[in-house]
Formats: structure tokens, C-alpha cells, sequence
DNA sequence: CGACGTGTAAC
DNA sequence: CCTTTTACACGTCG
């Protein structure tokens, strides 16, 4: 079987560890911008979330409805990730397949007595202060319908003949890949629940949804999934900021992407990481969503990354468009120390 | 068929 | 009012 693994409330949770006075008060993880005028909910703990705050939600809101005892801090990534890498070596000294999908998720395979085994892992995680929810079912997609099913500090095993019935009432929003647009267009077709998308017909939602995900919808109604582990090799790298302010003037907008890129490359550069594709993105005053690519020879210098971002930046400011957010993308990611050992060999 | 842009989704 | 980073599917165009 697999198993999925999901640290509640994680980054809250690591505050309140280095600051223990936060325990039993609201407490939001923010990211701010333009100097704290701006920004979004990262995550909350569970008393901010009896107050209605949840992850990306504006701040300006979060604000409206926190009450006197809600405290709010920056995120510090770099803390919650060397919290993250103590409960990877755990799991991985537990069981030795490990996905690691995200700082606070992963998949592990399930030999046997899974119970006992789901067990030692919470204790163990606890022991570091954090507490985690666990499901384990016959695929990674049932293991993260029952990591759902009772957080937090949740443990619940859906067997395979159990997952039918464990899917049934559940509300398809809950499936991993169903977000708001996919709902809403199910419940225009009649469809809410789990059991609801078992029984629609075939062809409605092949109309809806395309040939591909109408199968996908289907066999995630009836817990079907993957098994397997999967690499986890980066396949594209990113950064984008949000400008202090708007801005429709080249100029300016190109001082911030050179910002972006510097960044950028500096992870590039950190992880012997060369790119064959450079990209822009960029937002928007509308918080509409642009991007523009192309294909390079491989490179790895900051000026192969800037003059190529820089290029698809003139192109596009070259129509009047205030800029809100601006960031760098590159794909076609290549490892230069393992390039390197196969040239030599 | 590959390159590119957009939309959707998740963390 | 509205963050950040990654992944993938799909449509379009040449």
C-alpha cells in the first residue's frame, strides 16, 4: 500500500515551536508586499482558521476578520525547511521509498502492518514537536483522500475494497486536481459528490471536459490511481515579484526583471543547474497572467538568462500594459555535474 | 510534430 | 482586496 504523510498547519506550527508564548492564539504566516500594504495568508493554524483565515486569502481580509488576539509574521521558508528535511530523515528512517512531494507532504510505500507502521512515524514526528495526519490506501491518490479525511493529527486506512464506499459522499472538490473552475462545471451537470461522478454519463463529460480528463474524473470517482514514486527531478525553475508599485514604463519594469533573473540564477548557480528555455512572466494591474518563452542553446551564465528575459520583455511592453508582478522562468533544466562526469566518460 | 501561450490546480 | 512556485493539459500555429 501507500502511504501519505501531511504536517498540520506546518508553517504555524514552526513558529509556535521557537516561540511557544504564540500556542493557543490565532497565528497567520504571511507574505507580505509593497512594504505590508499588500500580501496573502500562507498558512494559519487551526484557531485562525476558526476565524475564518485561510491560505491565500488577501491579507486586507484576513485582517478585517482576526480578532485582538490573532498574531501575524512573515514567512521564513528557510527555517520551515530545515524543520522540513528533520521530518524527511525520520520518514526515511522509517521506510526507505520516499516521494517527498512538497515541504510538508510526501508519499512512502507500505509493506506491511501499516497501522503500527503509520503510528511510529506520528510518534516520531511528534517527538519533534510537529503533528502530522497520515492516510494510507492502495494508491497515492486514496493515501491523500484519507491524509484528508481526519486532520488534524489524523491517521485513517482505506483498504482496497473499502475505497469505493470511503469515496462516495465525499464532495469532488476534495479530489486532488478539482479546484473551482472543475466544480463549478460539474455541479452545472448535476455532479457534487464522489458517488454523483461515479454514475455521470460518459459522454456529458467528455462534452465538458475533453476525452483526457473526463477519463481522469472517472477513475479518481471510483479511487483509482499511481502506485509509484515518483523522481523527483526539477523540470522548471521560477521567480516572480511583486513590484512596489505598477507600472507601465520599460525602464522600470526591466531594473525589477534583472532583479528576478539575479535571483534566480543564483539557485541556478547554488544547484549546477544549466536551462535550454527562458520565459517572463508577467501580471498584470488586472492580475491577468502573461507569459512569453523561447528556446535557447543551453546555457548557464546570468547574462544568457537576462539578455534572453530582456528580449522577451521589450517585445512585449512594446503595447501599453501596467505591469503589477514580473518574474523569470526557466525549463528545460540540465544537471552540469552529471553533464559533466558523462562528457568525461 | 515542436514551440509557444493560456488556463487550471496544488502547495 | 489578490503571494509564490511548480506541473501539466490543451489549443494554436507554422
Amino acid at each position: 500500500m501507500i502511504g501519505h504523510i501531511d504536517l498540520d498547519a506546518f508553517f504555524a506550527r514552526c513558529e509556535e515551536l521557537r516561540n511557544p508564548e504564540l500556542e493557543g492564539s490565532p497565528v497567520v504566516i504571511c507574505v507580505y508586499t509593497r512594504g505590508g500594504d499588500s500580501g496573502a495568508v500562507s498558512t494559519s493554524n487551526y484557531e485562525a482558521r476558526e476565524l475564518g483565515i485561510q491560505s491565500a486569502m488577501p491579507l486586507s481580509q484576513a485582517r478585517e476578520i482576526a480578532d485582538d488576539e490573532t498574531v501575524f509574521l512573515p514567512v521564513d521558508h528557510e527555517y520551515y525547511r530545515e524543520k522540513s528535511r528533520e521530518v524527511m530523515s525520520v520518514l526515511r528512517s522509517q521506510t526507505s521509498e520516499v516521494e517527498e512531494y512538497s515541504i510538508d507532504e510526501s508519499f512512502f510505500r507500505v509493506r506491511n502492518s501499516p497501522e503500527t507502521k503509520a503510528r511510529k512515524i506520528k510518534a516520531d514526528i511528534e517527538a519533534l514537536g510537529l503533528s502530522s495526519s497520515i492516510g494510507i490506501g492502495p494508491n497515492k491518490f486514496v493515501a491523500k483522500m484519507a491524509s484528508e479525511h481526519d486532520k488534524p493529527d489524523g491517521l485513517k486506512i482505506v483498504t482496497d475494497d473499502e475505497k469505493k464506499e470511503f469515496l462516495a459522499d465525499k464532495p469532488v472538490e476534495k479530489i486532488h486536481g478539482v479546484g473551482g473552475k472543475t466544480r463549478d462545471k460539474l455541479e452545472d451537470i448535476g455532479v457534487e459528490k464522489c458517488e454523483d461522478l461515479r454514475q455521470a454519463d460518459n459522454s456529458l463529460l467528455v462534452e465538458k471536459f475533453g476525452r483526457n480528463k473526463a477519463a481522469s474524473l472517472k477513475s479518481k470517482s471510483i479511487g483509482e490511481g499511481s502506485k509509484d514514486l515518483d523522481s523527483e527531478e526539477r523540470k522548471q525553475m521560477s521567480r516572480i515579484k511583486t513590484m512596489n508599485s505598477n507600472s507601465s514604463s520599460y525602464r522600470y519594469v526591466r531594473t525589477e526583471l534583472r532583479k528576478a533573473c539575479e535571483s534566480l540564477h543564483d539557485r541556478l548557480e547554488r544547484k549546477n543547474i544549466a536551462f535550454s528555455n527562458a520565459s517572463i512572466i508577467v501580471i498584470d494591474a488586472g492580475l491577468k497572467t502573461h507569459t512569453r518563452s523561447k528556446k535557447l542553446k543551453t546555457s548557464e551564465s546570468f547574462d544568457q538568462l537576462f539578455q534572453a528575459a530582456d528580449s522577451l520583455l521589450a517585445d512585449f511592453m512594446s503595447r501599453d500594459i501596467e505591469v503589477r508582478r514580473i518574474g523569470a522562468r526557466v525549463s528545460g533544466l540540465v544537471d552540469t555535474e552529471r553533464q559533466k562526469s558523462l562528457e568525461a566518460f
